[in-house]
DNA sequence: AACTATTTATAAGA
DNA sequence: TTCTTATAAATAGTT
């Protein structure tokens, strides 16, 4: 797309497919804010490199959304301005997961805490049937799954991964609740 | 970006922004697939229009490696092909959540089972100490939690969202037991 | 949906 | 990595 046209495939140089990766990367993030910013749109990138590393980009309400319905801010919150001025935006955007990763290595101490941790949220498999549960015990045991599913993060050493779970997980908490009834319409 | 440079800044003209949307929603797809295609990296890209309609982009191996982990098959399956062709490819893997859809409709007549599957997944909040849990029992509670969830959604008519959970819940569980105690590294 | 004048994105190279 | 630059792509406004 520039100085020659290339083939869409896997490149199989690893220096610039590196290169291409962080390039591409930027641009991929960049186009991500402006649909958001252009269009009043909701957006999140994730990107999973082969080596495991996770790259994600949010826009622009994940977070305040997040914040707002959970009251326990785990250790899994993003953090990042609102937008829509510069490139420099898309920095600090894309920086989402870097702030998760800082916030992961203070996970990581607290992991002596796993065990007790743990046993605060049961797991019987097939015993004590409950037959239904309210919106507000979902919600409640929504929180503890954010617990645990921290908790095994850090245990599995997936830090950045499990983040970007929470975040979902947190995304859709709060579509859940606050559009608690709204209903979908198909068609594309 | 073309005949003249835009603002960057929410379209108030809501012709123009419902076109911008579509022809910039197909422009993000493109460049996450080839992102993907020449890094060899997996990418999941959502989005929700302000109408509450959700969009969403992966490639290539999140229903596979989803399939390969979760052995119940909710309802939740991504479907695309591998790609790496022309622009039909686009096409066709934005087709995914269209076909999520499809798939939604059978679980939304599935209401009637809610209960019941509930049932299966135990909350009791604060008693019944397990000190404990083994990789094995939290895959198995990974999978209860997904069918919980799913079941959630189809409570709460928000089946699209809950299908791109459910989506990205899967890769993450795929990614803890696939790179069970790789290290993350650092750095942007 | 197409077209097209421009703006962006970006593959190579430094 | 970061910058530069020649080209390929994307796309806003228009038809």
């Amino acid at each position: 797309m520039s100085q020659r046209k290339i083939k869409m495939k896997f490149m199989e140089n690893k220096s610039s497919r590196l290169v291409t990766f962080s390039k591409r990367k930027s641009g991929l993030f960049k186009k991500a804010m402006e649909l958001s910013i252009l269009c009043g749109v909701e957006v999140v990138v994730l990107l999973f490199s082969v080596g495991g590393k996770a790259y994600s980009f949010g826009h622009p309400s994940i977070e305040a959304v997040t914040k707002k319905f959970i009251h326990q801010g785990e250790g899994s919150q993003m953090s990042h301005g609102e937008s829509s001025n510069d490139d420099d935006n898309i920095v600090k955007l894309s920086q989402q997961l870097q702030d998760l990763k800082d916030q992961i290595q203070v996970e990581k101490d607290k992991k002596k805490d796993l065990d007790k941790a743990l046993s605060k949220y049961e797991f019987i498999n097939g015993k004590l049937p409950i037959d239904n549960l309210s919106l507000e015990e979902l919600v409640e045991f929504k929180a503890s799954l954010l617990s645990l599913k921290d908790n095994l993060a850090v245990k599995e050493n997936e830090m950045e991964v499990a983040s970007s779970l929470i975040l979902l997980n947190d995304e859709i908490c709060e579509q859940l609740t606050r559009l608690p009834y709204q209903k979908f319409e198909g068609g594309r």
